[in-house]
DNA sequence: GCCGAAGTAGACAGATCGGTCTATTTTTGA
DNA sequence: TCAAAAATAGACCGATCTGTCTACTTCGGC
């Protein structure tokens, strides 16, 4: 798999798990099994390594989503879908995604919260791309009520208020309760 | 006001702003003004110091919030007044609650992943009150098609995702937004 | 077989971490 | 007034932090 993908995957599990300011180099470099030299081959610093995590975890993230709705029909199935995708992240279903620690782009955001900061940045441009693929669906639906825009920024902010309730209380039905509301809209 | 309170709302300050683990006691120390000793005679450890900082941004911000509330008829002009409390809040314009970085008990349980650590635990009592409030003006209501934990717990979601995309993402108008999908819920 | 690239272990640097300790000064209240 | 309590400055501890450096080994392509 090659040692630079090796040391992003092991940082971004425990990035994931500890947050980033509590996991040292040294730490990442002990489990992955690479030398230091190696690391700081492949990366300038520890703040590029992390830009590659988020940058890894952005692919992992929405690749898994994007399949998971496109398993169902344009539109209201495949929004709906979501909703049951996020909740098997969260009852950790889905092993690719790690143990569930809430979203790893909101708790990335949480220590930089520059938002000049490119490792805020590449966490905001995850956002946008996953509200774009909202937005896609729910332009596929015809409602009086809502245009497209404010369906898909509607569902948006259920997923996001679902995945911090579930990691802030420990609510393993919030995606579930989530689904429901939002079926109520469409 | 006491080196104790003095150094909790420096302290509050900072982790706020930068996060906790990014922050050191000695810049707690130097910005409060208090010798190192004080604080070791007021907490046994950095972790009592972040209990007490989230015991006491619990306090500052619900108080704020049902005061705003409360500034309004009970039931969903109440509601609705908490959206407009939560965007003031995003875009700077209560002091009071330091410059908008995101939900400071969102952002700590980042830091804090163990849903069994004392921090993790004070988090989640705060998202517990700030529930029940919202329950509490919810039963006012008499609404065929949800009853009040469910409007209570999807306004709540509407709240999280609102505050988490005005921090990651920068949208100054996200509360706005929210308050215009609750108010057609309602 | 050989050369250069890539990876290794590990010492090292300078800074900072949380936390302890001592010795002195300031504050406070009976 | 005077003693106890509280706060001070700052040295000190061992551990850890990011990052650099050296010297040695492994490995792949020509």
């Amino acid at each position: 798999m090659g040692r630079r993908q090796d040391l992003i995957n092991t940082a971004l599990r425990l990035f994931y798990e500890h947050g980033i300011h509590a996991v040292g180099i040294n730490q990442v470099l002990e489990e992955a099994g690479v030398a230091k030299q190696t690391l700081y081959n492949h990366f300038e610093t520890k703040d590029s390594l992390v830009e590659a995590v988020v940058e890894q975890r952005d692919s992992l993230f929405f690749d898994w989503l994007e399949q998971r709705m496109s398993s169902r029909p344009a539109g209201k199935e495949a929004l709906l879908e979501m909703f049951d995708a996020v909740n098997d992240w969260i009852n950790n279903r889905v092993p690719t995604l790690n143990r569930f620690y809430g979203c790893f782009f909101i708790n990335t955001c949480a220590e930089y919260s520059d938002p000049e900061h490119p490792v805020h940045k590449r966490c905001a441009a995850h956002k946008a791309r996953i509200f774009r693929l909202f937005k896609h669906h729910a332009e596929s639906l015809s409602n009086s009520e809502m245009d497209a825009e404010e369906l898909a920024n509607a569902l948006f902010l259920l997923k996001e208020g679902a995945i911090v309730k579930a990691h802030v209380e420990g609510d393993l039905e919030a995606a579930v309760k989530a689904r429901a509301i939002a079926e109520r809209m469409m």
